[in-house]
DNA sequence: CGACTAGTTGAGGCCAGTCAATGTTGGTGG
DNA sequence: CCACCAACATTGACTGGCCTCAACTAGTCG
């Protein structure tokens, strides 16, 4: 099953990360040296989503000597714990994580998910200690940007300071709109929120928004929601059977967007 | 009724704003003049909780010139709504607000109570427009910090610039906790939580924790706590029951911190 | 193949929501 | 000062949506 519109060039696609990397792009880009595609924003397809958007080719030069080394992770490696000190944040190149934040009474929530282009992390600087845990849903691959460089060239560089404050700024947003969904919203309308979301920022990568493949399970999904996963399984079923969607295991296609949109603020 | 203990000089008990005005304070500091307490940083009592924790005289000085005038409000005005261009940050000097956010089929959701010390706005950086809506709860005074000279001289004062990063950060750590709140816990475990979010931050503030005053109504505590006021109603009156707390109408007392917190994390 | 994890589906219970009546408080004007 | 009103709060009876518990299926991996 093809699940991604092929975008940017150079990015497998999601649903099969590990085949993609094999068969998909290999013939693409024989210009540019593996080394440089490793370790460079000025040369990475998120760019533009990411710290670096907007910033001009000597500003790109500044921040390419800033970024880190790296990391690879392997489905369920965690990149940090809460409660390790912060050092970096992290841009995510490929794949996807979750974060999960822990109450005191040993309760774990899963608090985001996240995919390429997403900077991870920022909830660390407060505290100086990393506020929740990320661990990777995939084989994936993140920058990463040691905060106290990033802060220092932020000083000078005045296009990345304020993408940094957007960044935080709409995190805090993103935030909200989860404390709405969770204090306000029936379980039908959660999953139709979460599952547009996903479609809207599919789409802002160059990856098809009415078919894709969840990276998380049932429980983690629900976990999200504020839902138990019973719940949300059902609600596949529910939104399959009145042909809003079809779902097989954790491939999703979306049949019909508005009526999902409109499934969002009806009573009853 | 006194419900807070007098902390700092210079501040009025939130217990009875205008009261306070007129008789708590009034003989206290004659060696400042009114204009001084009314513009500067150096001055305000809350200047180690607010942006300008930790900075120097000189650095002061730069932030005294940047600091825009006060803003007074009265109950129920609103600092700014939803969708306005933001351009400023505000810093609480007095008083309390709530900030609302909205969906976009007219549901509304408190999602922030905010007292003296607090920065408010943060969510408006990343879209250069206010994401909610902030409103009095009580006469309620601000400082006006225009957010295009904060960026300008977090350029050149690093520790205001981390000071910054640190609100934003903790903002979203806030907002992770919130989430765990709406997602996971029974509203008895939601109300502790609030009642002990409170009660620590008036202390941090030099109030009492365990005897204060509550700005919001039951709908509004509720709306916050993804609770109906019905709920949070029943919950006083069964908390005060078994002498956890005293509560008449807005006023509460916390008999039994140490039991309240238990509740947290009980199942069933 | 068995063990394990993930997912589906059903039956029943409970917590919080809904609807409704009543009580309390605070501000306003006569 | 009191009467009045509106907003806020309390309490009860009932309902329903989601959770809990449980059985079963499908796919994966050693």
């Amino acid at each position: 099953m093809t699940l991604n519109a092929k975008p940017l060039p150079g990015t497998p696609a999601p649903a099969a990360p590990s085949a993609a990397r094999a068969s998909g792009a290999a013939p693409a880009a024989p210009v540019i040296s593996l080394r440089d595609l490793k370790t460079h924003c000025s040369t990475c397809s998120m760019r533009e989503l990411c710290l670096s958007g907007g910033l001009n080719t000597d500003e790109l030069k500044q921040i390419d000597a800033l970024v880190g080394n790296r990391t690879k992770l392997k489905k369920n490696d965690s990149l940090y714990r809460a409660g390790e000190p912060f050092h970096a944040l992290y841009a995510i190149r490929l794949g996807s994580l979750k974060t999960t934040v822990l109450a005191e009474d040993g309760r774990e929530q899963v608090s985001g998910y996240h995919m390429l282009g997403d900077i991870i992390g920022l909830d660390g600087i407060g505290t100086d200690r990393h506020g929740c845990q990320a661990v990777a849903l995939e084989d994936t691959e993140v920058c990463v940007l040691p905060f106290e460089r990033i802060e220092e060239l932020a000083r000078s560089v005045p296009a990345l300071q304020h993408n940094l404050h957007q960044f935080l700024s709409k995190e805090i947003s993103r935030d909200h709109n989860i404390m709405l969904l969770l204090g306000s919203m029936r379980a039908e309308e959660r999953l139709a929120v979460f599952l547009l979301n996903l479609a809207e920022r599919y789409r802002r990568r160059g990856y098809s928004s009415t078919e894709y493949v969840l990276r998380m399970t049932r429980e983690e999904i629900g976990s999200y929601l504020g839902l138990k996963l019973e719940t949300v399984s059902r609600l596949f079923s529910r939104f399959q059977e009145v042909g809003l969607i079809q779902v097989q295991g954790r491939a999703v296609k979306l049949l019909d967007p508005g009526a999902l949109k409109q499934i969002i603020g009806q009573r009853g």
